[in-house]
DNA sequence: GTCGCGATTGTCT
DNA sequence: GACAATCGCGACC
């Protein structure tokens, strides 16, 4: 019999999201991002992420444990989803840390999987493929995720995350537009597939 | 190709 | 009323 591979997707183990932020965010590298939708299964794989590590850290929005409406999921349990608004754009987090431990991962970039129609769709035919996911708001709006999902967890459809292969090499390096964070501009907390033509462009 | 600018909206002071 | 974990476009090399 003749058949080819056909990917089940489904969503990965609660486990899987108990990883240290920095752990997490590199294991991040690789699984797949699943959104199903009436027309259509939307699937991309990550390719890039960043470490936020409240309370500590100058760059994170939980900074000194600053506790508003809009950082109170980044204290629940890990693997709840954090979307925030950057001017029109959503920007999609994975919480991390113990209950009570505001870290959080930023999704920042992704490569096309599934429903390459749908995501052309929804970032417009003039562009190229490596341009529909290298940012974090285009990785949402290539998805279709809105802030509507924000308390929601990555185990849960029709948004989640499912299983994939690490990368064979990983890069670290500062993450991208913290400009006034001190010395946390410095830390080596984003992490890319090293060659991956879906990373974002990197600004100083 | 790279660089700089301004849009635009939710959130917080 | 200021600001932001960004993006797209126009100017220029």
């Amino acid at each position: 019999m003749k058949w080819r591979a056909i990917a089940i997707y489904t969503p990965i183990d609660k486990l899987f999201f108990e990883a240290p932020v920095l752990e997490l965010a590199r294991n991040l590298l690789g699984q797949y991002i699943v959104h199903k939708q009436p027309e259509g299964d939307i699937v991309v794989r990550i390719v890039e992420t960043e470490a936020y590590h409240g309370p500590e850290d100058r760059a994170a929005h939980s900074f000194d444990n600053r506790r508003t409406k809009r950082t109170e999921i980044m204290f629940g349990t890990a693997g709840l989803i954090y979307t925030y608004q950057m001017h029109t754009h959503t920007l999609m987090n994975v919480v991390s840390g113990a209950i009570g431990t505001p870290h959080a991962i930023l999704i920042r970039a992704g490569e096309p999987v599934v429903g390459l129609e749908l995501i052309q769709e929804n970032r417009g035919h003039h562009l190229k493929m490596t341009d529909w996911t290298n940012g974090p708001g285009k990785l949402s709006k290539a998805l279709g995720v809105t802030m509507k999902y924000y308390g929601h967890h990555w185990t849960d459809e029709p948004l989640f995350i499912a299983a994939g292969a690490a990368p064979e090499e990983i890069v670290a390096g500062p993450r991208v537009g913290i400009g006034n964070s001190g010395e946390a501009v410095h830390y080596p907390w984003r992490f890319y597939e090293k060659d991956s033509p879906y990373v974002s462009k990197y600004r100083p």
